[in-house]
DNA sequence: CTGTATAATGACTTACGGTCAGTATATGAC
DNA sequence: GTCATATACTGACCGTAAGTCATTATACAG
């Protein structure tokens, strides 16, 4: 009898066009504008159900983050694994393109990212998507951390470990992205954010090939303050 | 009759009670669980009275981080100026160091700080006072770019066009801040905030000094990718 | 056909930001 | 002192939206 297989296969479809509702919703509106509500009658079912397979609004908004990770970080991957005799700076080049390209081309996707965390995030999300949320961003940071573990092995790169680098590098790409996802900010500082994103991807790669600021522990060597 | 004086002080030292009340509620509990109801009660004023004086729970906010801010670029602006001997990259040295310290000392800040721009903080707040958030925010950025002219003009930087360092700078500062800000994001980058933080800025000021990377209008030579 | 399990519903509860008609207080004129 | 007026303050009330749950509908097994 396939009766329960074909039940478990419309609850699927009753999530993901719940799923769905919510991503036109949250998109169009925002998220914090956007009500369940609403998300409900686009899904045509009522409210109640929308609880039955979401804990929260806040849940829902976890789940649509991870379908857009997941996408983010199989585009990363494809960037990061084709043409294995690539050097590594034109690998990280490459892997800063796409985020940046998923960022212009999805920046509902970012605008939600940015809107999690804050806020009553975690009083609301079950931990465990959270942490994989988490974990999908990992999988991305750990795509650059090979990346520049290639070019300490080539000897191209020589300043730092290379988890201290690819964190450098996430860190600065996404400071330069909040910075300029706001348009008033983005006149204050007055380069336009493709550029300045450029200019510090290549800030931080240039960095990653000089060693001289290193003691033999890999800290850096300062004058006292 | 000194009396228009005084009505006009009282009514300063309401607005500031208010403001210390949300200060300790928004401190204490988070800017989104607190409520305010909570804040009158504490300003020992009734909810009406806070409309009274602020606008909106956001413009509440808005005033907060004005405050924060203020100090903020107060010592930024003290340890920028100190010392005009200090050649550029010391300099530059202090100001990430003073950032860093008011975000470790004033963390409750900082995550307020974090708290605005999303959400629904731009529909409800006073756009005067959004601008005057943006305008010290702004004065800071200036220092850095004060900071990098100078090194500009000492020979020390040449790479590149001093706004752009400081954005950059700044950026990557932020960056690093934000990626740390959450316990879990720390557990998975695996290395103490402080350690990449400075590891950051060591990254950008050496980049600042290299030139070999950038064509005559400072744009970024690149292979095609 | 009927009992049972599962799914779905939507009226209701709760919480909170924001409003406003009404009240209290201070000031100044007489 | 008393009254008129302006100013400051109050808190009950409103609207909205997240989240709940008793009830109802549906599907399936025997």
């Amino acid at each position: 009898m396939g009766t329960r297989a074909r039940r478990e296969r419309e609850k699927e479809e009753r999530r993901q066009s719940i799923l769905k509702a919510a991503r036109s919703a949250f998109f169009e509106e925002g998220f914090h504008r956007a009500t369940v509500d609403t998300v409900a009658e686009r899904a045509e079912v009522s409210k109640g159900t929308v609880y039955l397979y979401f804990d929260s609004k806040e849940t829902l908004l976890a789940a649509l983050l991870l379908e857009g990770l997941s996408t983010l970080v199989d585009q990363l991957a494809a960037a990061s694994s084709s043409d294995s005799e690539l050097p590594a700076d034109a690998r990280l080049r490459r892997i800063g393109e796409v985020y940046l390209r998923f960022f212009q081309e999805e920046p509902q996707y970012f605008r939600l990212l940015m809107a999690m965390d804050r806020g009553r995030f975690l009083d609301s999300v079950d931990p465990t998507i959270y942490q994989q949320v988490l974990e999908a961003s990992l999988q991305g940071l750990n795509l650059v951390v090979e990346a520049i573990e290639r070019g300490i092995k080539d000897g191209l790169f020589t300043c730092c470990d290379a988890r201290q680098g690819a964190a450098t590098l996430w860190a600065t790409l996404n400071g330069v992205l909040e910075l300029m996802a706001h348009p008033l900010r983005q006149e204050m500082v007055g380069i336009p954010t493709e550029e300045l994103y450029r200019i510090a991807m290549e800030t931080i790669i240039r960095g990653l090939q000089d060693e001289s600021l290193l003691d033999e522990n890999n800290h850096i060597i300062r004058e006292e303050v």
